[in-house]
This record gives structure tokens, sequence and C-alpha cells, in this order.
DNA sequence: TTGACTGTCCTTGTATACAAGTATACGTGT
DNA sequence: ACACGTATACTTGTATACAAGGACAGTCAA
């Protein structure tokens, strides 16, 4: 049985609402610190957050409409297995937005303060070096700061409830086999092809980009099979 | 005071669950049935669907996630006002996705199956005329036609998330300004370049068909001022 | 007339009691 | 040993009671 602390309130807290039992919830799940198929109980969560069960299941209702929870009713409430469709569905919606997005970007250009934030985000790719949590932070900034660059910066939360599924891939993967030096040439690769106006060359950049996590499926699939669920061949 | 009938379960019916109020809510925000602005109450909701506040909820909870409801506490609940700013991000969501789709569907092809199930789609578009509802549904089934071609068939899921803002202004519009003739023009000339294989005229034709949308709604945004919240120029 | 106060009725937020169905351990009979 | 029925302790779904705060009409005083 897996005991790693988990985003506990301190004994002794004041009580919990919705909104925070949700994100709380999500991280945890999207950390992987709970696992696919794991089983929660909603008195237990109540306890866990000092509330009654009305706020956790509305933090529940959330969770299964991001597809992140399964409820089997009178059954109980279990973490949900990662789905291959859902992922090939997130990596297709990602790809297309953010090709959008970029190519948007490489053709009016964009703002002196829009480029410092996109820097800055690369650097922050450097210092955080094989930490998954700050790389992976850091890497969202990089990618959401050209959505907020071209005006339509919310945008990125389309592409952040699709990416749930899709990060619990990733942070699987990250501390192993992720060439994490590639990653950021990558990135400044796209930043340079932006700046010199260069849509093709932009477009092109980010298609390897990110093509690159769809190999890291692949691999991780046969080395944990048991969380994942295999929703495509059988269809 | 408006008193057109909205979705009722009739009299002496059996309660309803949390997502069939979902659902008959959704439907009644989407086609205008109730307005922007418009007050819900919880006990009011709870009477007209016989059951108690607690399914209600649940369905506000997603219907809020959506972006159809605010509630303040203490206050009430309300049906949010068509955002500019939704609307704007739903465009080009939708604009992003079905462009890569159908490019996608014309380098690949489609199935004979695919290809009769986009055509029945054409054809319910004729028959519909000028009735707005069935026009609405026949044009999503032939958008949705395609990514069902591509075997990414739940694509459309998010597509049909982010258009809910967006069919307000559509229901708003349809029986007045919209040219249903050029419309099913368009999504003829779609389908040939696709079977051409055509993935260039493909995507051209699409973007022209969506851009009519914007056209509508800057027209709707000045006769219905108090339907829309112009959240974008405050910014 | 105007302004502040107050009681009443409403709203949503939360806790709890109950209903209905499932999993499981346990005893019993064969 | 094994099959089967049963009690029991869970699960989630629903209804209801209560808490906390806002809206508003009416009252009273200046």
């Amino acid at each position: 049985m897996v005991h790693e602390k988990r985003s506990l309130p301190r004994p002794g807290e004041t009580p919990a609402n919705a909104a925070t039992i949700y994100q709380t919830i999500r991280s945890d799940i999207v950390r992987m610190r709970l696992r696919p198929g794991e089983r929660l109980s909603e008195n237990e969560l109540g306890l866990r957050f000092r509330t009654s069960r009305t706020p956790v299941r509305e933090a529940i209702v959330r969770l299964v409409d991001d597809g992140l929870i399964e409820v089997w009713p009178q059954r109980g409430t279990f973490v949900s297995r990662i789905s291959l469709k859902a992922v090939k569905r997130a990596r297709f919606v990602r790809s297309a937005l953010e090709l959008a997005v970029i190519r948007e970007a490489a053709e009016h250009g964009i703002s002196p303060a829009a480029l410092r934030e996109v820097k800055r985000a690369i650097a922050e790719q450097e210092r955080a070096g094989s930490d998954p949590h700050l790389f992976a932070d850091a890497d969202d900034r990089f990618h959401r700061a050209f959505a907020d660059a071209i005006g339509y910066g919310d945008i990125w939360s389309v592409v952040e409830s699709q990416k749930a599924q899709f990060d619990r891939i990733r942070f699987l993967s990250l501390p192993a086999v992720t060439p994490v030096d590639l990653l950021i040439r990558q990135h400044r690769a796209i930043l340079e092809a932006v700046v010199a106006r260069d849509a093709d060359t932009a477009e092109k950049t980010l298609r390897a980009h990110l093509s690159i996590v769809v190999e890291t499926t692949a691999a991780l699939m046969r080395t944990n099979p048991d969380l994942i669920n295999d929703d495509i061949s059988e269809n």
C-alpha cells in the first residue's frame, strides 16, 4: 500500500471549500500521487478536508467531467485509468491549438513583454534541471506564453483541461526518459522562428517538439500496462 | 415576463436525475429559452424536476464549469450573459480543430460509410429549410461527421463544449440573417475538396465557411447589447 | 421628505439523516 | 471441503434541516 505524503491540510486546519478540494485532488491525480484505479471514499475525503460529503461531492462531479474520476453507483469512486483514447484526443487538440497559436504569433509578431516572458520560461526550465515538477511548470509557462502573446490567453485553459490525462504520462516519464536538453533546444528554435516571423519553420519545429510525447507514451504503455486502459484496439 | 414553454416534465412525471436536469437546462440556455441574465432558483428547479436541491446543485456545478451560469453566493443564480471573450475563444478553438480535422480527412481520405453520413447531413439540412433547430442539428452533424471519419469522434465533444456560448448567438441569428443556401453550398464544396483529396482547397473553403459566424456576431452585438457582455474592450 | 434601522423572506452553503444497492465475512448444512 | 444463505458494514444517491448572509419593505425618528 502506498503511503507517500499527499497534499494534506494540517491537523486542526480550517475546513476546505469545494474549489480547494477539487484542485487538491486534481493535482494529486495529475501528479500521480493518486494512482489510476485507486479507490476514493467520499466519507474519507470529508474527514481529510474537514467537511461533510457535500463539498466533496461537488469536487467529484467536476473531476468526473474532467475524466479523471469514475463513479460506480453504490460501488465506489475510483481514479480513472489513463485512457489511450483520451490521450490521443488530448494530443490532437493540443497540437491543433498550439500550431494555430504559433502560426498566428509568427505571422503577426509578439510584443516585447511577451518575448521577455517566453525567455523567462526557457531560463526557468534550465534552472529546473531534472526536477519533474519544476520542469513541467516551466514547460507549461513557455507554451502558455504564446497564447497570451496573441491575446488569446484563455485558449490555454482549453489545452489545460485536455492536458490532464496527458500530464499523468508526462509525470510518469519525465524523470526517466525525457531528453530535457532536447526539449529546451526545441523551445529555443521555436522562439527564434517566431521572432524571425517564419511561420512555416515555427510550425514544423513545434510539430517535432510535440511528437516527442507520442513516443514516450508508446514506451510507457509497455512498461506500465496496469495504469493504462487500451480503449482504442478494443473498438 | 417571458412565458414561452420550456422543456418541462409533464405533471405527475417521475423525478429527474442530475444528468437529465443538466442537459435540459443546458439546452434551454443554448436555445435561448432561458435568457442571459435570467434568474434561476434552486428550489424552483427542484419543484420543476420533482427532486430536492441536491441533484439540481449537481447540474448547476457543471453548468458553471461550462460558463453558462453564474452563482453569486447568498444572492442568486443567473444565466451568464454572452461573453465576447468566450465567443472569440470558442471561434478560435473550433476553427483550429476543424481545420486540422478537415486537413487530415483530405490527406488520408474518408471511408464510404463516412461519406454517406456526410451526404445524409447535407440532405437533412436541405429538408430542414429555415427551421433553426433542425438546421442547427444538421449543421452539427455535418461537422461532426468529419471528426468521426478520421477516427477522432470524441474531438467533437471538445468543440461542442466550446460551442455553447457561440450557439446562443447562432440561435439568435439563424432565423433572420443567416444565408442558408450559402451555408449548404459551402458544405458541398468542402465535401468535394475532401473527396478530391485537395487539402488546401478544403482548408480554404472551411475557413470562409467559419468566418460567416464572425460577421453575424458583430451585427448581433449592435442589435442586442443587453444580452452580450463586452469583456474585451474593457481589458 | 429623507434617512437609518429592523424584521422578514429570500438566497446559496453545509451538515446530516435516510434510502437503496453492493461486497464480504461468516456460519450452516450438505 | 464446499456450496449457499445471511447478516453486516460498507458504497453512492437523495432528501431535508440548519446556518449565514443579502434584498427589501415597513417603521420610526429627525
